[in-house]
DNA sequence: ATCCGCATGTAACAGGTTACATGATTCA
DNA sequence: TGAATCATGTAACCTGTTACATGCGGAT
């Protein structure tokens, strides 16, 4: 379901696209949100297609077409946004680690949740470099607010893994 | 595999435990990381028994099964968290909602945030609970980081959803 | 006796990943 | 002409959810 809303939405946001451009648009903006490979993406596309959520204006060079949302489509994405009540239910291999990393030795533990907090320290460079350039952007607002919140959340990340770090090799006097 | 992973860790914490125990355990101490249903429990603890990760001793009342953790499932809890890259990628309902939401009108989008804001508000204060409570509980450290991990994400998430409501509400200027 | 909680399982389905497979167009 | 990129698809497999199914043991 989610994908098919995802597909959806940015369907609305960059008016027709391929499978090929929402794939890449995926990965260039939602990502932080949601991933998709174009070998779920397409099989979606043309399941919607049959539903009446698209419409395919068939043309385009090689096999490409092109999808545009219907006026149903608009109304489904609509009603997932306001009525549906949204699955807080969470899976996260980062929080797992997090919790099983007691089981190391003190110092061990340590040392990965440095070399974690290096890879979200550069992760959110990243992020903040995306995020003063988009001010140049196209679409004003679209992606601002998520934007922000994947920022937050890598930093926090970077922080815990760092302020943990050092609590569990303060606690053994190293 | 993370089940796999998540099914060691508490047998490592725990001691000796049944799938209904670990069941349970799942709900009360991981589930803010990871989730699983006994439907996905069960049968995942008679592969690991057949691999020889945990041994039966088959005992107990009813058909319970009390599962220990070998010398190589504790070897292979520890390559995995030594050795395997966590895997980053995201899914999560709430950030796809966020991104999508400037696809509503600013005044429904902004309630939705509002009510958001207040579920997280009431997670939140049941997670600070437990902190309060846990510096009683048996193991001094198990799941202590984790959960700190777990409250700062919540709050996080309860912050932006009231910023950005006020951000949306604001610039409307209702 | 009856109900609740303990305790384990299976089957059907939905959602996702990896790998395989194919071919057209553009550019150097 | 060869490489990179555009472009779409399928098959096998793994993971996870929902629902169904069964029965024991303890407490009232």
């Amino acid at each position: 379901m989610s994908l098919r809303i995802a597909l959806l939405g940015l369907l609305t946001a960059s008016g027709p696209a391929s499978g090929y451009d929402l794939t890449k648009l995926f990965e260039s903006s939602i990502s932080n949100a949601w991933h998709a490979r174009h070998s779920q993406i397409y099989p979606e596309l043309n399941k919607m297609a049959a539903e009446g959520l698209v419409t395919v204006d068939e043309e385009g060079p090689r096999g490409r077409k092109t999808y545009t949302i219907t006026e149903e489509g608009a109304r489904e994405l609509r009603t997932w946004l306001i009525e549906k009540e949204p699955s807080r239910s969470q899976r996260s291999e980062v929080a797992l680690r997090a919790f099983l990393l007691p089981t190391l030795e003190p110092h061990v533990a340590a040392a990965l949740l440095r070399a974690e907090a290096e890879v979200y320290g550069r992760r959110l460079a990243m992020l903040e470099t995306i995020r003063a350039t988009k001010s140049l952007a196209k679409q004003p607002d679209f992606g601002r607010h998520a934007l922000e919140l994947g920022i937050r959340q890598v930093r926090l990340l970077r922080d815990w893994s760092e302020e943990t770090a050092a609590d569990i090799e303060g606690s053994t006097g190293s």
